[in-house]
DNA sequence: GTCATTTATTGAACACTGTTTATTAATTCA
DNA sequence: TGAATTAATAAACAGTGTTCAATAAATGAC
């Protein structure tokens, strides 16, 4: 049988992608198969070979669809000071982690095999969170130089990834619930304040 | 064919797991098979279920060991003052991680199915880590409640603990290398400032 | 010492996985 | 209408975790 299907290759792909984000969701990244995604949208496993070089192509497509939305969520939080833009997007990172775990944990937790490489069109959207985050410290401290902004993000960021892989691990062994918030903010505040006075004390 | 081997079910699981750790240094955790293991100390993949119940509960007796390894190190640091023995263990931790990527990776990155749940010895091993962060916490400020402790503890192991996992993953996309351990220090300096100002003042 | 019982060990099977390739069926073009 | 192209797939391959009946060795009883 062949070609009576109406889709064209970029329909095919994302027909495969939804499916996947569908399945991703409900099943859980273990459970996310060629052979499941393919049966989901009414194709063969070997179909998808037509549109993704192989699952791991097909997952960094899912993965840059993920970031793009992290990152759209991340730019709609709207206009406020650094300080406070800072930790808007701390709470925003690891709520989309909680909401949306599935993906958030193919988007970080997927290992690609050693003979593949993770293609770069990915690390530099990755790379672009660390931009946000930078652009809102040049907004603090004007003066910083670029080496300095990249690392001071790098190291604030550890921390908010920290708390969103450990919360959604279930490693944090915290009581309740919610506490997560306050652990954020206090993150976000310690090191800002931190940042600030030993700059002050450099001068 | 059966009992040639004169392995009681002891050696056999040293053996096993001697074996499974020094296959993930080797090939990586993505190579790590029931099979493989079992053809490397000469039994069959199915011997191994008379001594592990599944897959899972292997890698988990693997996450102990890595674990008892870890903790090893961090008590073996030596007496400091508590600011700068928690600088060490963050140290300690990142090194450890870099040191013996793929069994920190199993241990922290492995996802258990749903269907199973992660042994309550391996997570009271887990939160073990943590109490040693409270306890230097606590010589610090000794009047501190034991929520606040845990709280500060995770909230300051979640950033140590996110600068080990980007770093692993090559996320970080810092230039040349070594500036972890500065990442680290200010990491650490500036949360403990932030506590102890914040207590200061409260009071 | 012989026979029955227990126990350790395994080969083979099952249902999966990602991936490749030859084949087929439908469309397009001459 | 006939030939070339193309879309799609079934089937195969090597691998995975896991189960289970079969078997060979050791042990226990008499």
């Amino acid at each position: 049988m062949a070609r009576r299907r109406e889709h064209s290759r970029e329909a095919l792909t994302e027909l495969a992608l939804s499916a996947a984000e569908r399945l991703l969701d409900k099943q859980g990244a273990a459970l996310l198969s060629t052979r499941r995604i393919a049966a989901d949208i009414g194709y063969s496993a070997a179909s998808l070979y037509s549109v993704f070089n192989n699952f791991d192509d097909l997952c960094w497509q899912l993965n840059a669809r993920t970031l793009a939305m992290l990152l759209a969520q991340l730019d709609a939080l709207g206009d406020k000071s650094p300080r406070e833009a800072l930790k808007a997007y701390a709470l925003c990172y690891v709520a989309f982690a909680a909401r949306w775990p599935e993906r958030w944990s193919l988007l970080f937790e997927h290992r690609t095999p050693e003979t593949l490489q993770v293609p770069a069109w990915l690390n530099d959207s990755i790379e672009r969170l660390f931009l946000q985050i930078e652009r809102r410290l040049a907004e603090l401290v004007p003066d910083a130089s670029a080496t300095e902004l990249a690392l001071t993000a790098r190291t604030l960021w550890c921390g908010v990834h920290g708390v969103a892989v450990l919360q959604l691990r279930g490693k944090l062994f915290l009581p309740p619930e919610g506490k997560q918030e306050q652990m954020l903010i206090t993150l976000v505040d310690y090191h800002l304040d931190g940042w600030g006075l030993n700059r002050e004390s450099r001068a």
